[in-house]
RNA sequence: AGUCUCGUAGCUCAGUUGGUUAGAGCACUACACUGAUAAUGUAGGGGUCGGCGGUUCAAAUCCGCCCGAGACUACCA
């Protein structure tokens, strides 16, 4: 029994889906598929690790479908394609998640609960969701190895870190400072600045702004002396938008070269009559120019407009050394503070040009401070530690009495009733009151929020640990040319200007679940220490426990968190005790440590390390630039001295249909799995892949997917279907020698033709690392060249007549395209492919491979590209078109057999074009003969039209007038100009020569005819219909009528009929086409009846009779 | 606030070093086709190529300004 193409009624992507799984299941085919290129050439990729600590979504499926893609066709261009699987396992949005499931805060760790609990806890929760993400893994088809990932947080991985650390601590690139930095109260840890520019950090928010009255005091200083000893009060006046550092002022800046101005004006709130000094500049901020006009002895107390009178100008250097009053006394600083000092930054952009200076809370503040030996205003704690006037967990301290303990931010608290009144507005009433503010405004500007509470950021003093990036910096700008960004503007533009901006990496975090530094410090800081491997952890535990210190030595199997670190005490050469440094390193490095760290380098698997370095392709969001693109290249650059990754894509967002971003909360995030579950995995990515470049942002529509499935998987898998269901039919399998493609017809050949130029372009646009022009000219070549014209054309090749060399050129042609076009399409489209890999070469086993994915990708055959063949089957498509809309216009119908076309042909060459494929075109339009008119035979209308590239850089100006000439030539004109080959034009009185390469012209109209034009093409139609042509027609009618009896009866394609047909006025046309009508229809009898006993009625060109069908 | 990218039909996207009727698919309307049929064909409506100005014989394409969107940058007081 001759085995069977597999005949599947409907096309159901989710079920291959489950059908194809289940195979790769059974023949471990992701496994077979890196073992069958053992000894190929290693394409390195690296798996960015996800965090398991949170569902996906589907923009997970989208970032994964481009990481498959290109290992999927390097694996089929017979690379050795290995990808190690990840787990990113440490960092903030794990130890958030279980404060949360816990119910505790960062204050409770150490004490409601162990850190050893803790830590204990985030181990288990990280790998939470590790199974719906192992499930989305396989359902979607990303091939990835999961049996053995690199996990963060094991002992191994965490080792290979420190050995990092080491090796930078060792080149000097590690240095601890302290820093005035982006601090999250809420989240209890400093910010480096590319966690700073996650997306959504900056939102606009409207603060309480104050412009506070600083009163000058009467000191030497020659202007102040003067400006003091007035009655009036003299204030410098400065703007901030976080009142709650006024108390921490300890300085004004000025600009050396900005000019200010004493005015003398009344306070608005108390009415007290004032001076106050603020840049010229910005006078117009503050004061309406009616009040210039005022006598300042006509203000009455709540008056609208407030007079002023300008009565002195100063420039800043004048006014540097004026010492004024403490605006609020809480705390004294050490030394002399409260002056005016320079700033570079002062401009007069916004406020009063003086700008208020708290050294604790701002980092140009604490720099220029520190130059002008301000000190900053700090109290003490109980060891003597110097700290700022707002605690780590947001709060003002005790000393700042008024408000001590309450939030300098309303955000901070878990929740405010409708009297609640922040510390901005509250300093600011307390200011008014005290005559103080001169100013008080709700402002709206942009503020940094953290990235995971969503709360705003402090700038606030911090001791953390750096990694000199900046001292490379150069080499880091350089190395990055050299790697392939996809797009290009993300690598030069987003990231190299992030890198021309380098500032050095925060490396420190003071929380609990992560890789703790392994930097050990003598208590007077004199002697550090960083280990680099467990190894000499334990060998310095054993020179402690030598020198005396009580601790039990490191075992084997020693976990690296914290808090078995934090309790090893090591000795320095001098015998003194070091403790560790109590950070955590930034997660980003743990995943920027990857390359190696995922093989323990260099403590083992050198070899393999070494053949894995540096990547040959990495892929995530766009929104990685600063995050793991950085580190990765950063860390490489600094230890290894090459880039980490060559190429690189960074794809866009995944947005709604309606391009706003997909979140829980505005219930427009797709579930992952159910658009899997419905659509199909192969329709959910050919839609992403397809529909628009993976870097542009993708605005999600299920519609698309529709769409995909309907006209792409719909259309390939009726053409397979159309296949198997004939093929099975005559039993081909291709056991037949394959039959040379120039022994093939024209329509096979072009269809070939079209399928190795397919080849190419898809081999180009994947080794460009676009996918999407890669799947977009298979979606063409699927859709227009195999369904709509070859198997259009060629049906009756499979349906008629012996299994003749024709018929199995023909199954040969559409097989090896069905093939052809499932291996290309199979690294978009793992599982459709597979499917029709897996019933076509079933049943042939023209290859070894036991699947799709372990072939290898089809070779592109220079020699079966023929683009005049191409070109001419253009010209027949052109042509088909054309007639197809002249008998649309005259409602004649295809079925009705017409006599002839005419074509002008104005050359030899397209004459002979044509004639290759009118054969197709006949049967196609249903026409008997093309005739060809030339100018010998014919009255052909031409139309000249000016090339505008050719004449315009000659013709310059009078490019109008020419043109204008030639579109209004005669036919004569035409004429003269095609036989001397030029021709004089005289345009405002110059004589201008015209080549015949400056106009192109063509058949326009055949007089007398119906015609149609397609740019040069022209074909005209004989719409003549004779008796023997109606005749025929009529015939066709009928079959097509009975075609569709059978069809509604149930009839088998094969079955064979008896036919009789009622006598009618048709009696004739059936009886002249007898043979034609049986042939078609497969009846072994047709007999014209008197009467026929059946209800089965046909209506054929308005004449109704009844035809009886009935199986021979 | 600055920098970059982008803005083409109702929707999703093409658009050739600037060249004269700006395209495709979807959706819509009408008609056809029907042994591949959730496909297909023909015809139709639908565009000031974000706006204004400039360069040019010629601009969707190059330049400037403005408007809108997105991303990035920023201690901006």
């Amino acid at each position: 029994m001759q085995k069977k193409y597999s005949e599947v009624k409907t096309l159901n992507l989710p079920e291959i889906d489950q059908s194809v799984l289940q195979l790769w299941e059974e023949q471990n085919t992701f496994h077979e598929s890196i073992e069958n290129r053992k000894d190929g050439k290693p394409f390195v990729f690296y798996e960015g690790p996800p965090s398991a600590n949170g569902m996906p979504g589907i923009h997970h499926v989208m970032a994964r479908t481009i990481k498959d893609i290109f290992c999927r066709y390097k694996t089929l261009k017979g690379f050795k394609v290995e990808r190690k699987g990840g787990w990113d396992t440490h960092g903030l949005p794990v130890e958030l998640g279980v404060e949360k499931t816990l119910g505790i805060t960062k204050e409770d760790i150490g004490k409601k609960i162990s850190i050893e609990e803790y830590n204990d806890t985030c181990r288990k929760e990280v790998m939470k969701y590790k199974d719906v993400w192992d499930d989305l893994t396989q359902k979607m088809g990303y091939w990835v190895d999961l049996d053995n990932p690199y996990i963060t947080f094991e002992n191994n991985y965490i080792e290979s870190v420190w050995n990092l650390l080491k090796k930078l601590f060792e080149k000097d690139f590690l240095y601890k400072g302290y820093t005035i930095q982006p601090y999250s109260p809420a989240a209890g840890t400093g910010l480096s600045s590319h966690e700073l520019n996650q997306p959504g950090t900056y939102r606009d928010v409207k603060d309480t702004s104050v412009t506070a009255q600083f009163k000058i005091k009467p000191t030497d200083h020659p202007i102040s002396k003067g400006l003091a000893s007035s009655s009036v009060d003299t204030f410098f006046i400065a703007w901030t938008t976080t009142p709650w550092t006024l108390p921490s002022n300890a300085a004004l800046a000025v600009g050396n070269n900005i000019e200010y101005v004493l005015i003398e004006t009344f306070n608005p709130y108390t009415f007290e009559a004032i001076r106050v000094i603020l840049a010229s500049d910005l006078v117009g901020k503050y004061f309406k120019p009616e009040g210039e006009e005022i006598e300042l002895t006509d203000y009455k107390e709540g008056d609208k407009i407030i007079p002023w009178k300008r009565l002195e100008t100063f420039s800043g250097k004048d006014l540097v050394g004026i010492e004024y009053e403490q605006l609020l006394p809480y705390v004294q600083p050490e030394k002399t503070a409260f002056r005016i000092i320079p700033g570079d930054f002062v401009s007069t952009e916004d406020g009063t040009g003086i700008v208020h200076i708290a050294p604790t809370f701002g980092a140009d503040d604490q720099r220029v401070a520190n130059e002008a030996g301000i000190p900053p205003i700090v109290v003490e704690d109980s060891t003597g530690a110097k700290l700022p006037l707002v605690n780590k967990q947001g709060k003002f301290v005790d000393e700042v009495t008024d408000f001590a303990g309450q939030y300098v931010k309303a955000e901070y608290e878990e929740a405010v009733d409708k009297d609640y009144k922040s510390i901005d507005v509250l300093i600011a009433i307390k200011l008014k009151e005290e005559n103080r503010a001169f100013k008080v405004e709700k402002y709206e500007h942009s503020y940094p929020h953290c990235w995971r509470t969503d709360k705003p950021i402090l700038y606030y003093p911090l001791d953390s640990w750096f990694v000199k990036t900046t001292a490379v910096k150069d080499k880091l700008v350089e190395l990055n040319k050299t790697i392939n960004w996809k797009p290009e503007s993300t690598g030069t533009g987003r990231f190299g200007n992030w890198l021309e901006n380098l500032v050095d990496w925060n490396l420190s975090r003071s929380r609990y679940w992560g890789i703790p530094l392994p930097i050990w410090v003598t208590e007077d800081r004199s002697e550090l220490k960083c280990i680099g491997s467990v190894e000499e952890l334990k060998s310095e535990v054993e020179k402690a426990i030598q020198s005396g210190v009580d601790q039990k030595p490191i075992a084997d199997g020693f976990d690296l968190h914290r808090p078995y670190v934090d309790d090893v005490i090591l000795v320095s050469s001098k015998g003194e005790k070091m403790y560790r440094e109590p950070d955590l390193i930034d997660v980003w490095f743990d995943s920027g440590s990857m390359p190696y760290a995922q093989w323990h380098y260099p403590f083992e698997n050198e070899e393999i390390f070494k053949n894995n370095f540096p990547a040959d392709y990495i892929a995530e969001g766009v929104d990685q630039t600063r995050g793991w693109f950085f580190t990765l290249h950063a860390i490489s650059v600094m230890l290894f001295d090459s880039v980490a990754y060559k190429n690189v894509i960074a794809n866009g967002l995944v947005l709604d249909k309606n391009g706003n971003k997909m979140s829980k909360r505005l219930g427009n995030a797709v579930d992952p799995f159910e658009t899997l579950s419905k659509y199909g995995a192969d329709a959910t990515r050919w839609y992403m892949i397809s529909n628009a470049p993976p870097w542009d942002n993708l605005k999600f529509d299920i519609e698309g997917i529709k769409e995909t499935q309907r006209k792409f998987f719909g259309t390939l898998f009726n053409t397979y279907s159309f296949f198997s269901l004939y093929a099975n039919i005559d039993e081909f399998t291709f056991n037949e020698a394959s039959i040379d493609i120039e022994k093939r017809p024209e329509i096979d050949r072009w269809v070939i033709s079209q399928l190795n130029t397919l080849i190419q372009s898809v081999q180009d646009s994947m080794d460009d690392y676009d996918p999407t022009r890669g799947a977009r000219a298979i979606q063409h070549f699927v859709i227009e060249h195999l369904s709509n014209w070859y198997v259009r054309l060629c049906r009756r090749r499979y349906w008629k007549g012996e299994y003749s060399d024709d018929k199995i050129s023909a199954y040969q042609t559409l097989y090896e395209c069905l093939i052809t076009v499932a291996q290309l399409m199979s690294s978009v489209a793992p599982f459709f492919s597979e499917f029709l890999y897996q019933n076509l070469n079933g049943i042939t086993q023209k290859l070894d491979a036991k699947s799709i994915h372990l072939t290898d990708f089809p070779e592109y055959k220079e020699g079966h590209v023929d683009k005049s063949l191409e070109e001419r089957m253009q010209l027949a498509q052109d042509i088909c078109y054309l007639v197809l809309s002249l008998r649309k216009k005259e409602n004649i119908k295809v079925r009705q057999p017409l006599q002839k076309i005419l074509v002008p042909v104005l050359d030899s060459q397209t004459q002979k074009q044509i004639e290759a494929v009118a054969n197709l075109i006949k049967s196609e339009v249903n026409i008997k003969e093309i005739e060809f008119l030339t100018e010998d035979n014919g009255i052909i209308k031409k139309r000249i039209k000016p090339n505008f590239k050719a004449l315009g850089s000659r013709m310059g100006s009078k490019m109008k007038q020419v043109a204008q000439a030639i579109i209004s030539f005669t036919q004569d004109d035409i004429a003269q100009l095609e036989k001397d080959g030029t021709y004089k034009l005289n345009i405002e009185e110059e004589d201008i020569e015209i080549q015949i390469g400056d106009v192109e012209i063509s058949s326009e109209d055949i007089p007398g005819w119906l015609v149609a034009n397609l740019g040069s093409l022209t074909v005209a139609l004989d719409i003549n219909i004779s008796d023997q042509l109606k005749q025929e027609g009529d015939a066709r009618e009928l079959v097509n009528k009975i075609q569709n009896l059978r069809k509604e009866k149930g009839f088998d394609v094969t079955d064979r009929i008896l036919l009789d047909i009622e006598k009618s006025d048709l009696q004739q046309s059936i009886l002249s086409f007898k043979d034609y009508i049986s042939k078609e229809v497969l009846a072994t009898s047709l007999n014209i009846e008197e009467t026929v006993d059946v209800s089965d009625e046909v209506e054929v060109n308005d004449v109704k009779f009844k035809v009886k069908i009935q199986k021979a």
